[in-house]
DNA sequence: CTGTTAGCGCATTCAG
DNA sequence: CTGAATGCGCTAACAG
């Protein structure tokens, strides 16, 4: 046992009695082959524990069982949803995930997306920084490889998968304003890398049509950045009380600014959440949120790049809101 | 531009005017070739932009730069940080990882290390649903590749890191014991494939030490399984009221069966946790819970298997109490 | 210091 | 239907 080296389809074609390249088709099964040879073969296979060498195969097929997922920011669990829902399709087609993160650098996301082309991987799922330059670099140089973004605007030339961006804010805008927000605070991306400005397009539309006068507040969306642009709005007497998040990440970021103000969510500061994260129901106070299948984005992503369809395609997975707590009602 | 078939080694040679394995030496700079053809070979491959087929390097050196990570449960965000932890050191390292998920479940696990074990990975990290099958076949079958333990008792054979258990343990139950509770229940796996018996060894020990008689609520540690099980315990007039948990993920399925029964925690309920998620701090109430550096555990792991040491060890990180709101004082 | 020869394991030509 | 030959890209052994 435990033979020094692999077993490998020399083994299995010897012990079958039959030639290395009759194994490899008995066990690729184009039915090219006898079928009493194929039961040989495979009985062989099976008897000495045959696993194909991927090292080999991907050589030999000029490609490999795996598909890359590059995040903007892996400490978003959000993320972890999307990985999980990869991972399941993916395994279940014999495939694997090989996960990098970019960490909201274009830098260090650019090198990902190259290291990742270098043959790591056979198609790519990432959720960009913001701009361009990382999946044009992937369509320019690996045209014939698939690509996906996550939780992006849609695109006209590449696929895209993620939460219904439009329906989300405006869903979000309605409700605040029903509860009597005149001022909300609209927090994303700095406008030159945002990822998804079809959410800012959306909200600037929704503010418009109820006649509110938009608020933008650019921030860049670490964690302890929106802490500091919250945590210097509340102490302006004149600042924003009212924020719009992308994530439920960053809405977090508010509790903890709130928390450090003393003030209360949900009373003297309003914050509504993207994503419906697990643990935002049972946060103090509950928030509310857009809630959507965060695994479907990993699910519809991982099989779009199992099985690409023959041009890019669109796929919004819907939204709806979850009301809670975390928005203070300010009509009379 | 954008060629058909990748530059290759060979084109860099016939560019640099040398032969193949002169420009591979060259270029890998075992130093055993002229500085001259080293530059030359060196600025050919600059300048076609040649990156090496990690497929064939693969083949050839019957090795690959990639380690593999095995959650039992990739809906607990803790394993989002040990997952940032390994790809910030492998990203550093030239290395990638892969990712896959038991869900719990015994035969997937055994399965997803089987499939690493197939030459998708030179080095597994584990956290084993429980029981030793899948890290003891891997030991069995690929005793040249390193393995190591996430999360489990400490192990005489296997490398293994995690938070120091004992101690975690211990600084809980005095936590719990003095705040005046006398019954405290202790929820882990079944015995029978529990990851980490020295968690239940160490509340034994230090429940008897303390004179409390020891109650194990043995649970699976999915979340709706905790769940259920707290809900039946609220119940149930003389069930337990205190629960100490393994992960912050189940203590947070304690807070909502709370919820669902419309007690309090932190005040009808108590709940002390572990690993300190980003999110528990602001739970209603705010929870307590056993601290550590997450990312550390995945750091150490992805360390450890790029470059292990010449026998097995145990790495337990520092753990300290993060008292916070969800463990009521119980004294007069 | 350099070039030649060889082979990792597999799948796709080709002949028979 | 089968076997023999070829090469994917790279590196480890040699020989010059």
């Amino acid at each position: 046992m435990a033979p020094k080296s692999r077993t490998t389809l020399r083994d299995v074609a010897q012990a079958a009695g039959v030639s290395v390249p009759q194994a490899s088709l008995a066990l690729n099964g184009q039915g090219r082959v006898a079928a009493g040879t194929v039961r040989r073969v495979r009985d062989a296979a099976d008897r000495l524990g045959y696993r194909p060498n991927p090292a080999a195969r991907a050589l030999r097929l000029g490609r490999v069982d795996a598909v890359g997922l590059i995040t903007r920011n892996l400490s978003n669990s959000y993320f972890l949803d999307v990985l999980r829902g990869m991972e399941a399709v993916t395994s279940s087609r014999g495939s694997h995930v090989v996960v990098m993160d970019s960490g909201y650098d274009s830098a260090t996301e650019l090198a990902a997306v190259r290291r990742m082309a270098d043959g790591q991987v056979s198609a790519l799922a990432i959720a960009p920084v913001g701009g361009t330059e990382a999946v044009d670099w992937w369509r320019a140089n690996r045209p014939e490889l698939p690509i996906v973004q996550i939780n992006t605007s849609p695109s006209p030339v590449v696929t895209t998968v993620g939460p219904d961006n439009t329906r989300a804010v405006t869903l979000a805008v309605d409700h605040l304003a029903g509860l009597g927000h005149q001022r909300i605070g609209f927090v994303c991306a700095p406008a030159a890398d945002a990822a998804d400005p079809d959410r800012t397009q959306a909200y600037l539309v929704r503010a418009g049509e109820l006649g509110l006068s938009p608020e933008i507040l650019p921030c860049r969306l670490r964690f302890d950045d929106v802490r500091d642009l919250v945590a210097d709005q509340l102490a302006d007497p004149g600042g924003m009380r009212t924020f719009l998040m992308n994530s439920d990440y960053t809405a977090s970021a508010v509790y903890r600014a709130a928390r450090d103000a003393g003030v209360e969510v949900g009373r003297d500061v309003s914050v509504l959440g993207h994503d419906d994260l697990p643990t935002s129901g049972l946060l103090a106070p509950a928030m509310t949120t857009v809630a959507f299948d965060r695994r479907l984005v990993g699910q519809i992503a991982a099989t779009e790049l199992l099985e690409p369809g023959p041009a890019p395609r669109t796929a919004m997975v819907p939204v709806h809101l979850m009301v809670r707590d975390s928005v203070a009602d300010l009509r009379r």
